[in-house]
RNA sequence: UGGGGUGUCGCCAAGUGGUAAGGCACGGGAUUUUGAUUCCCGCAUUCCCAGGUUCGAAUCCUGGCACCCCAGCCA
């Protein structure tokens, strides 16, 4: 890792794990998991869990597994658990021989209903699911008991086997837990534990079932059966525990688990539930999980973020129980910080204005040399074509300008980056009165020497008009104009129309020819860029901004 | 109007009765062949509000207020 890790307070569950194991209350080794559901790719804010669930087992000398939470066949599939899986290892997690799947537990699941149908804990009802919602109450009444709640044991037990024979259509019964219809917690309000799915293909167990077992149900015993000691999720599921604990009771489980709650990240100006990320992948909104104004995994790694920088932007952040909205600023700084550590320096012009320095020999031709890291010699060098035509950044040009402005004016001075020190004679017009040409004057005693008698006091960055690659650069903004998306009737009427901005004709160096998808480049003066994975076998090689270099000169000329 | 949570700087976030850490952002300065980086300096007399206890309260007590979650045969 090149970002200096400062250690960090400790966080409520490092506390709580740390002291059960002073204590003895956990003997051995603390096991965590991370549980997603197959229905979608994961983003930053299951970035959180993982580095959470995966670091706790880490600090502590622990496990976490992986374990699929595939109990709903109807929106889960296989293309999800492979990009599941692809995310938690490109972001440094190891899980060993311990991936599971709920759904390797059905059958144990369903021996355990039976205990609890045994014991009277839970029954089959009829009612159909609009008339569970009657009997439900309110959240300020109590529900009303099932008609079906006192059936005998010898009856649940043959309906329950029935159901599993498939002798029920969907929706005709379902196993309920008995509880407290009275309840004040909603979940403990006799909750449904076994629904009837025919006619879909489970991506692991085939058509081997037609009932399914629920989250509520499915979770805690999960946990138990791998040992979990400390089953952390998130604030939403708070009200749920009461239920995790029934059920961790009233089944005859290897050990008793706990469960913790954490509150999952907000990030400023997107989305991060996976209903609305499947909106717009589904809507094409987006080009796909990966797009890389996507918050997923998939869409930052092709946007060029870096493992180190996601399990930074973690790390600070921290873990707590308070309503949070993090500014992009903050993930912004953290691989801002990475890549300028590691990132090799080259030059690239997005907006290319031609410069003809009429005192350089028609076809002279030298190669310069560049440091591919200014602050890191060891990384090298390497050289740069220049000749009588460059190419420089349209904007580090004004005819006139205020002193503050210390790049190109007509009649004055400015440095190439690596190169000679330039003047501007004259300009060039096209037919519109645009600016299509500076015709400009070298100094060539100015390599690698300040000129006499004069200060230059600005540097451009350029490439070489006959030696530059010509490509394609994608500028990303934010996704959405609006803070937050979610507070929108539709989160779609917050979308920001140019959060793509496609340049062509840009310049590079060549050195950035030829290099593979993903490496991430600062382009000098300009931000960090790498070559885009979609685009793999394109002509010519798109690049994708990551991030733009801080700009204090946007501040200022902002004032003027 | 039921239940469960949360309220400390613009944003994250320490703090657990002894007189408000840190990071991001922001402002100022130095160095710089990236207006980048790096480096200094500044940035909450105050902790949702109001009472109370105490020599002393962000921390304890009482009463308010605000916001979030819960009425799927989703997770």
């Amino acid at each position: 890792m090149t970002i200096e890790t400062t250690s960090r307070p400790e966080h409520f569950l490092h506390r709580i794990i740390r002291e059960d194991l002073e204590s003895g209350r956990v003997p051995g080794p603390i096991v965590t998991r991370f549980p997603p559901e197959p229905n979608g790719f994961l983003h930053i804010g299951h970035a959180k869990s993982i580095c959470l669930n995966f670091g706790l087992a880490e600090d502590f000398s622990g496990r976490c597994n992986l374990r699929f939470d595939d109990t709903n066949p109807h929106k889960e599939n296989l293309e999800f658990v492979e990009s599941i899986q692809a995310d938690v290892r490109w972001l440094g997690y190891d899980w060993e021989d311990r991936l599971y799947f709920a759904s390797d537990y059905f059958e144990q699941l369903y021996v355990f209903a039976q205990e609890l149908i045994r014991n009277g804990d839970a029954y089959i009802c009829d009612l159909t699911a609009e008339e569970i919602r009657e009997h439900r109450g309110t959240l300020t009444e109590p529900g009303r008991n099932s008609p079906y709640r006192e059936r005998s044991v010898d009856e649940n037990m043959d309906l329950f086997a029935r159901m599993r024979a498939g002798e029920f259509p969907d929706g005709s019964k379902v196993l309920r837990a008995k509880i407290d219809m009275a309840s004040p917690n909603m979940n403990m309000r006799d909750p449904a534990l076994y629904r009837i799915r025919h006619g879909v293909i489970h991506h692991q167990t085939g058509e081997a079932w037609c009932i399914y077992p629920m989250y509520d149900y499915t979770h805690p015993i999960s946990d138990a059966l791998e040992g979990i000691t400390h089953s952390i999720c998130t604030l939403e599921f708070e009200d749920h525990r009461p239920l995790y604990d029934w059920v961790i009771q009233h089944v005859s489980v290897p050990c008793r688990p706990h469960q913790y709650e954490f509150s999952r990240l907000n990030l400023a100006y997107t989305v991060m539930s996976k209903r609305k990320l499947t909106t717009l992948v589904g809507e094409n909104l987006v080009a796909g999980w990966d797009d890389p104004r996507m918050p997923t995994i998939a869409g930052l790694r092709r946007r060029g973020y870096t493992p180190e920088s996601i399990r930074e932007f973690c790390s600070r952040i921290g873990v707590t129980r308070s309503d949070n909205l993090v500014e992009m600023g903050m993930l912004e700084d953290c691989i801002r910080g990475d890549l300028n550590e590691r990132a090799h320096r080259r030059m690239g012009v997005l907006r290319p204005l031609r410069i003809v320095l009429t005192n350089y020999p028609e076809d002279g031709e030298e190669w310069l040399s560049a440091a591919n890291h200014p602050q890191k010699p060891e990384l090298g060098e390497r050289k740069i074509p220049f000749c009588r035509e460059v190419y420089i950044e349209h904007e580090d040009f004004m005819e006139t300008a205020s002193k503050k402005f210390k790049r190109l004016v007509l009649g004055g001075e400015v440095r190439l980056r690596y190169g000679y020190v330039i003047r501007c004679d004259e300009i060039v017009r096209d037919a519109a009165g645009e600016i299509s040409e500076l015709r400009c004057t070298y100094d060539p005693d100015t390599l690698g020497a300040d000129p006499e008698g004069r200060k230059v006091r600005g540097v451009i960055h350029w490439v070489s008009a006959r030696h530059g690659v010509e490509t394609e650069v994608n500028l990303y903004d934010r996704l959405f104009v609006e803070e937050s998306p979610d507070a929108l009737e539709d989160f779609r009427q917050g979308l920001n129309p140019d959060s793509l901005q496609v340049l062509e004709g840009c310049r590079l160096e060549p050195a950035l020819a030829d290099v593979p998808a993903g490496e991430a480049f600062q382009f000098e003066r300009v931000g960090y860029f790498c070559r885009d994975s979609g685009s793999a076998d394109a002509k010519r090689p798109a690049f994708n901004r990551i991030v733009t270099l801080r700009d204090s000169w946007a501040k200022i000329s902002a004032q003027e």
